[in-house]
DNA sequence: TGATAATATTTTAAATGTAAAATATATTAT
DNA sequence: ATAATATATTTTACATTTAAAATATTATCA
């Protein structure tokens, strides 16, 4: 009989330990986010999203579409062409048309953008890392790991049920 | 000459160490929201900032300020003072004055939002756990150990420089 | 006391975000 | 070939969010 409350209890507190561990998540993105947010607009008058998106075409040096962009960044697809419009017409990005499709065609950094992106890169890089810098090499790794881990539950638990 | 290069690689290595951990943790979070503001809609027609504030509500039984809400939230004020006016328009949230300080008040659940809160809540939490359900429990708490050091960087990081 | 500073909230303007409808092009099946 | 379906993007309408200015109240202190 205690057995079974002990069981039952254990299910209780491991219910409580997911919902704990989620809050605790968000509260973490939340701060590191608000303190980049910041220094990005005190340091470079610039913002999250315009930074993002120029990363991810900085990491997949083949241009993207922007269907790959929006997934990319998690965000829907109007969303991205508000971004793309605005970088555009700061000579950021440019757009580039494939022959092969009339639909879609390539978003890509201009040397401009590169440039912009590199000078801005650096620097959020180094407030990561300052951030970061706390926590024990083993102990950054161990939560690589264990987000790993996090990222494949929700990927199972979302895979078309 | 060759251990010198090390250590010096080894600093890069933890550089992006700390970039590509701030990634993932912030690729996780966003999966985990963009399921739960789904299914929120889906289910309550209902959004995350909303559960959210009402869940802080729960949390602290002793009424909140807007103050309160807004940093326990991590959102502008702006943000409070709308979802605030939206819940209470639906009978869901009380504001009430204070003697004391006639700037503020306090806001609290009202039976109806404690009814409507409880039925969300119930449902959200099964989902969290759904999400998370493939970690297992050790490694639940571990995640939990790492996202408290890393909080605790953060903080460190952004004390009073 | 009365001026100044501090605190709490709201308002405003602009950026960012979503969802759904609209548009344009490509693919598939009959 | 044509119709129906699928894909890629944009547009639209609207909700959310932030930062900064505005407002209102309280606290400090010379």
């Amino acid at each position: 009989m205690n057995a079974r409350l002990d069981s039952e209890s254990r299910i209780q507190e491991d219910d409580h330990l997911a919902l704990k561990l989620w809050l605790r998540l968000l509260t973490c993105t939340n701060m590191v986010e608000a303190v980049l947010r910041q220094r990005l607009r005190d340091t470079f008058q610039s913002t999250l999203p315009r930074f993002d998106l120029l990363a991810q075409l900085e990491r997949h040096p083949h241009k993207l579409t922007m269907g790959e962009l929006s997934s990319l960044m998690m965000v829907s697809g109007g969303n991205v062409t508000g971004l793309v419009t605005q970088l555009e017409k700061e000579g950021l990005v440019s757009r580039t048309a494939l022959e092969t499709d009339r639909r879609t065609y390539q978003v890509g950094l201009t040397p401009r953008g590169q440039k912009y992106f590199q000078r801005i890169a650096e620097q959020h890089e180094q407030w990561v890392v300052e951030l970061f810098a706390e926590m024990g090499h083993q102990q950054q790794e161990q939560l690589m790991d264990d987000l790993l881990a996090l990222k494949q539950s929700v990927q199972q638990a979302t895979a078309t049920l």
